[in-house]
DNA sequence: AATACAAAGTTCATTTTTGAACAAATTTCC
DNA sequence: GGAAATTTGTTCAAAAATGAACTTTGTATT
């Protein structure tokens, strides 16, 4: 198998880890009512405090930023996000957990990290510093797609 | 960062990763009247001839099967794609290519094969070793979530 | 300072993807 | 050999996610 082979094929096993991530973390989210997008959020923004603009959240996370806004009506409706204004910048929004939202969003980090340990079960450490290596270059080639 | 973090850290740069894909791939797929799933299928089919069982396409792709049913409706009705009965198990579709499906396949899989280069632009040879090898595990370990 | 240009966010119609219910065929196990 | 459980694929209603159009605000150009 050449190299570009070995790439292309990487794309199906990450489709399926995505699939497989759902699958384990939807009941998790269903027992406070959320989605499984809406605790990424959550976790994200607890995660990435730096990074609160609804713009962030769309770049970064690589979702459409309507679907940002949808789902950030329903967080909000939900208690647990509050939208500020940036005194700098009248455009932006930033968003601002409440604090049951940083509770739930650090026991949704904890069984992320379990989903995590699990499909990484038998990789090396080695491997998982060229992971990150490679993950590190990917990021920022993708970044750069037009 | 701690081992646990990088992992989680990545599933962030995978959506981001499949986002980029979409964003590339739509325009050439447009240019045949496909969908960027539509193409993927194609081109799974064709790298995998030994996978057409439509359920094979569902568990390999990470799609639900009711999604794969609707996209092979499509793809039979733009004469791509043949369902085509299994005599040793009548439940089962096995999904044939026509020459045309080839014809795109074969040129959806440079495409893609473009875009994987373009995004390991500086990955080194080390790095994808140790990524395939860690992608393997995965593998597996996804398939052995209950 | 006026004008054009770009960026942030929302709305809404549409597309994409899914899950649940079902029917038919196969396998398991007694 | 036959009941029970599992697997395959389809249908259809519902949920998730998107893109295009638009408003508002900020930035750049002249």
């Amino acid at each position: 198998m050449d190299d570009k082979t070995m790439r292309m094929n990487y794309y199906d096993t990450m489709m399926r880890a995505r699939k497989g991530y759902s699958r384990v973390m939807e009941p998790i989210c269903s027992q406070w009512d959320l989605t499984r997008n809406e605790l990424d959020v959550l976790v994200f923004l607890y995660n990435n405090p730096e990074f609160n603009r609804a713009a962030d959240v769309a770049s970064r996370r690589g979702m459409a930023k309507s679907h940002v806004s949808l789902s950030v009506n329903s967080l909000e409706a939900k208690g647990l996000l509050r939208r500020s204004e940036d005194p700098r910048d009248k455009r932006t929004v930033r968003l601002e957990l409440t604090g049951e939202a940083e509770y739930i969003a650090r026991q949704g980090r904890e069984a992320q990290k379990a989903f995590f340990t699990r499909i990484y079960a038998g990789v090396t450490g080695e491997e998982l510093a060229a992971w990150a290596a490679a993950s590190e270059k990917i990021s920022r080639n993708i970044n750069e797609l037009d």
